[in-house]
RNA sequence: GGCGGCAUGGCCAAGUGGUAAGGCAGAGGACUGCAAAUCCUCCAUCCCCGGUUCGAAUCCGGGUGCCGCCUCCA
């Protein structure tokens, strides 16, 4: 199935044809670990996430490549406030990182390289750029190695010497600086205010590797080009990350990585947009942020990775509790149904043998042509509703003629869905008792036994029930909603969930 | 100052030339010990102005508003 894929570069949607036939080398920005991961870290990792999903599904042989940073200004700074040393600061982070992205249900990259292995590949590139006419050396302050200075130098990208940089960003340089150069301070050591370090000469108390230029360590974007390069070559098909790293970022490693190899790097350019709060960019540097943990930490981390689903990639995602109380409503709906559709079909097990269901059959085809269509989630999340209505449907007449094969030929889509979209996924039964589990400081009355309050009171009112002792039962009903905790009774017995406050 | 994005019902959000997906919330009815759930019914003409077209939320021009990048940034 052919898809299609909006491109920063042409700013067009355009049909997807990879470099190899059936194979493609896709590489995404990581992280720089220095700290915990915001919502705005995890939203990429859950849309790329999507997409290896989706590329794999489609058939394609996909080499997927997601890089740590773990070296850089901000790593020095913390660790040396911290105390400690920048290896263990980052393998800190590394592992905060896996624990946050697993219970996201991301799935690992298939290379996941760092800076600090790479250090040959990005010195050969920059020897290489600087062969070939597009960079230059200056020399630095001398640093002290074991008490001995040692001559040290820093090498320079020449933008004047690459016609084609700008061509990812668009941007003419010398009006971009114009209203800019206020917050830029003037470094007379470049021969051009354009350009940018390649090579950093090493400073007192950084850490630095030994390199043609002296003591010294990489500069910023080099080291995306290098990697991405080495694990992928010097042409390859879809390059991702956040919209903010288009420029400088992105636009660097193309001039970086072309200057080198005289290859074209990557073809396509995918950027998603920020996780906003009140509209204003979540980010570390304003303090305008939640991290993944605070989150998770009331909310299931299928609300997380649904609510991130909610909006095309390439927009706006604006965080808020009322947006995420809303995910947690849908979400805890659809596990509802699949819960009764699973405890049927485990009473009365039913193959989906057959012709499925004409809504079945559309939603596939939907589904499968959202996610072609610049992996468009919340129209894949749409193609769910009219299946699972049908569900809903065939579920309060099981006996009827055909509806338990129509519940398991549903059933069977949402698990298809779930495999490409990750959510949905669970055993359906478990997940009101985990997210209550969850979110129980905000959820039951201080000092409660939170989930075994629950089912306490749920037993209590049972009895008050089958006594048909009805004020009382209203009562624990009460008490119940106070605690967080919505009932309803069906014909079956009494069933509970989270109240979710909704404006 | 340069470059770019967005503006769809109460809220969120799809839709890129043929007469507005989906979610959440709301109203009325059925059902129910009550309350839910469920079922049925109802709830927008797409920021403003002008243009192209048989026909535009969708294309063009001009406004207004919000946001982003140009410094670290997913």
């Amino acid at each position: 199935m052919l898809f299609r894929l909006q491109n920063t570069l042409t700013r067009q949607k355009e049909a997807f044809a990879p470099l190899a036939p059936g194979r493609i080398g896709m590489y995404v920005c990581g992280v720089t670990v220095y700290d915990y991961c915001h919502v705005g870290h995890a939203r990429v990792c859950v849309v790329f996430d999507v997409v290896q999903r989706t590329l794999r599904h489609l058939g394609y042989d996909l080499t997927y490549v997601r890089n740590f940073t773990d070296v850089d200004d901000k790593i020095i700074a913390r660790a040396n406030a911290n105390g400690e040393s920048v290896e263990s600061l980052t393998e800190r982070f590394i592992q905060a990182f896996y624990e946050d992205m697993d219970r996201l249900d991301c799935q690992r990259p298939d290379i996941e390289p760092r800076v600090t292995t790479h250090m040959g590949e990005i010195i050969d590139m920059v020897q290489q750029i600087v062969a070939r006419g597009h960079g230059y050396v200056v020399a630095s302050e001398p640093v002290p190695v074991n008490d001995q200075p040692m001559a040290t130098s820093d090498v320079y990208f020449s933008v004047e010497s690459f016609p084609t940089y700008g061509s990812l960003s668009r941007r003419v340089q010398e009006d971009n600086a114009d209203g800019a150069s206020e917050r830029v301070s003037f470094d007379g050591r470049k021969k051009d205010q354009r350009d940018f370090a390649l090579w950093k000469a090493a400073k007192p108390g950084e850490p630095w590797w030994p390199s043609p230029w002296g003591p010294g360590r990489p500069g910023w974007h080099i080291e995306c080009s290098a990697m991405a390069c080495k694990h992928l070559g010097g042409a390859f098909d879809i390059h991702g990350g956040g919209k903010d790293l288009v420029f400088p970022h992105h636009e660097n490693e193309i001039a970086q990585a072309q200057a080198a190899t005289g290859d074209a790097f990557a073809k396509h350019w995918m950027h998603n947009g920020f996780v906003t709060i009140d509209s204003e960019k979540m980010a570390k540097s304003t303090g305008n942020f939640f991290t993944i943990r605070d989150v998770l930490a009331r909310f299931h981390p299928q609300v997380l990775r649904y609510f991130l689903l909610t909006a095309h990639y390439t927009h706006p995602l604006n965080f808020s509790d009322k947006a995420m109380d809303e995910a947690a409503k849908r979400v805890l709906n659809v596990y509802e149904k699949l819960a009764q559709a699973d405890e049927l079909l485990a009473r009365q097990p039913t193959a989906a043998t057959g012709k499925p269901p004409a809504v079945v059959e559309v939603a596939q085809a939907e589904l499968m042509e959202a996610l072609c269509d610049d992996f468009n989630t919340p129209r894949a999340l749409a193609a769910l509703s009219e299946p699972i209505t049908v569900l809903t449907a065939a579920l309060a007449k099981p006996k009827a003629a055909g509806n338990m094969e129509c519940i398991a030929h549903v059933r069977g889509f949402i698990a298809r869905a779930a495999d490409l979209l990750g959510v949905f996924q669970y055993p359906a039964a478990q997940l009101s008792e985990l997210i209550v589990e969850l979110a129980r400081d905000s959820m039951f009355p201080p000092g409660s036994e939170g989930l075994a309050w629950v089912l306490d009171k749920m037993r209590e009112r049972d009895t008050a029930r089958s006594d048909k002792n009805w004020a009382r039962s209203d009562e624990l009903r009460a008490e119940l909603l106070q605690g967080g905790v919505e009932v309803r009774d069906t014909r079956e017995g009494s069933m509970w969930r989270p109240r979710l406050a909704i404006d």
